[in-house]
DNA sequence: CTTGGTTACGTTACCCGTAAAAATT
DNA sequence: AATTTTTACGGGTAACGTAACCAAG
């Protein structure tokens, strides 16, 4: 027995002749007859008595038609709403702390555009969490900048990023247009937590070119440590990125490395038997447009 | 789409795997495989993501899963109680030669009375049989003359029944009133088989009373007694039930035994746990209404 | 004579299985 | 190498329409 069956059965019961029903089913009598008859032979019993050309629903009809009818309605609602569904472009995009920070909403934003009606849903961790839920497919795509280590991962570093120095107003190197690399020695410095990528990125630096400093501040949230550069004197080293969003009308300035060192890239990451939807393409197409970006506030260099 | 896709979906989902769901659902897997791809065409998303060999549901398939478990259980429950229900609406009935021939034809007209679009299925046998049928439930309920073994069987004695001796027109008996029961010493009889009801209780009346008889002709069939009644000069002892049908116009004279040795009951047997439906219920209380029955034609006594 | 249901029959389409290929572990 | 999904193809049957028939107003 089909749903089908109590589709008909439902419109013969509702128009009182199967001639009604099948002109509005838009199949033929006898195929509305049938289908009937199939219902009545698998039931064992009666569901219309034909007196003359009169229908009229038996006990078991009555019953088969209160609970068919929920029964079809129901069916026809999920088949509705899962074409509705279908139809919704969704995407479960994963970010790591800085490009989450200052990159993923307006990824968003442009998806939300380019495909109306779409469902983003981002979660933000760091890259090992991201990794492991891409593996898991409880993420389809990530955007991450720090190293991916599973082979079972597609890697594509798109987006250049770069690091660089910030100070607050009332630092001494707020005025300055150059620095060298011994101006930082015993600095005090807000940094990202260890385990991070530019955390990583910057002890590298300091481990390569000898250079002592302080941490003074230490937290995850980059809007912490721009607060700290702005109110406490203190240095840090960040994503140029983050400070487009963050700073605003803040007083600070920031000092560029001169030799590229602290150049990375975002990487947009999926697994890699990923079927590759119009969303996740649109996502890359779109890194491809962020790759570069340019700095519209004054800088100086370090040397 | 069909309830089918959503079943098959479902092992899908429960089993992880499509070969596992297949196997659980004896069909091959390919047909799994192709039934997941229609659902998936027809709602135009993935329903699992294949990463390698394994399946995870995707938030669609989730949104499935959890909607069309409840449908497909309701759509079986509704389909498993209306198979209940039509078996209530249908009556396979037993009964032995005489009860067959001369009360289960009545019975069913009256069922199909009460009941519009009852099915009665009709099973005429030896008690033997009956009995059987009735233990492996390939009956629903039966009515016979002869003595029911079995103590899981109730059985209900409700129908007056009495046995006639019945002699044709060129019979010396034909014009008697009264016969004694010496009368009939060696009169030629026509009787049905050994083993039947009716022979066994006119074996028990001649060997308690010492008559002797010839029997001259044996035949399990009431029609073929009363034709050697008819044209072959015989006595027969048979149902007056059975001549009510059978004779109709025919010349034949019956006579009652004044002590009542010869009352019998017809018994509605049935299985001790049977459901007792609608459709018994209406049996019994209209074997209550057949319990007794006026001779419309003139008879003698034997004493 | 019209309307509505059933029966009969042929076509189409779908369901499903087997076999083989592709992909992943 | 083994397991699992996908692809390809063919046979059987279920769905459906047409036509003819039947029954009731």
């Amino acid at each position: 027995m089909t749903i089908r069956h109590l589709k008909i059965f439902l419109a013969v019961a509702e128009y009182k002749t199967m001639s009604a029903a099948a002109e509005k089913l838009y199949i033929s009598q006898p195929t509305v007859s049938q289908a009937i008859r199939e219902l009545e032979e698998h039931y064992h019993g009666l569901l219309f008595e034909r007196l003359g050309k009169k229908l009229y629903l038996t006990e078991m009809g009555k019953i088969l038609l209160t609970r068919s009818r929920d029964l079809v309605q129901e069916f026809q609602r999920l088949d509705d709403s899962m074409v509705e569904q279908g139809k919704k472009m969704m995407l479960r995009l994963g970010s790591t702390l800085t490009v989450g920070t200052c990159l993923t909403p307006e990824i968003i934003l442009h998806l939300e555009e380019k495909f109306p009606g779409i469902e983003v849903r981002s979660y933000v961790s760091n890259t090992q969490e991201i990794e492991e839920k891409l593996l898991k497919s409880e993420l389809d795509a990530a955007v991450v900048e720090g190293e991916v280590q599973s082979p079972d991962l597609v890697v594509l570093p798109i987006v250049e990023d770069m690091l660089v120095l910030v100070c607050g107003q009332e630092h001494a190197f707020y005025t300055e247009k150059m620095l060298l690399k011994e101006a930082l020695y015993y600095q005090k410095f807000a940094m990202r937590e260890p385990g991070s990528g530019t955390r990583q990125l910057f002890e590298e630096y300091r481990k390569v070119h000898q250079i002592p400093i302080e941490i003074s501040w230490e937290a995850n949230c980059p809007r912490t440590l721009i607060n700290a550069v702005l109110y406490n004197k203190a240095l840090s080293v960040m994503s140029f990125r983050l400070l487009k969003h963050e700073i605003r009308h803040d007083k600070i300035r920031i000092f560029l490395e001169q030799n590229k060192e602290w150049n990375r890239k975002f990487k947009l990451v999926y697994h890699r038997n990923k079927y590759l939807t119009p969303v996740i393409r649109e996502l890359e197409m779109y890194l491809h447009q962020c790759k570069k970006m340019e700095l519209s506030v004054k800088y100086g260099w370090i040397r």
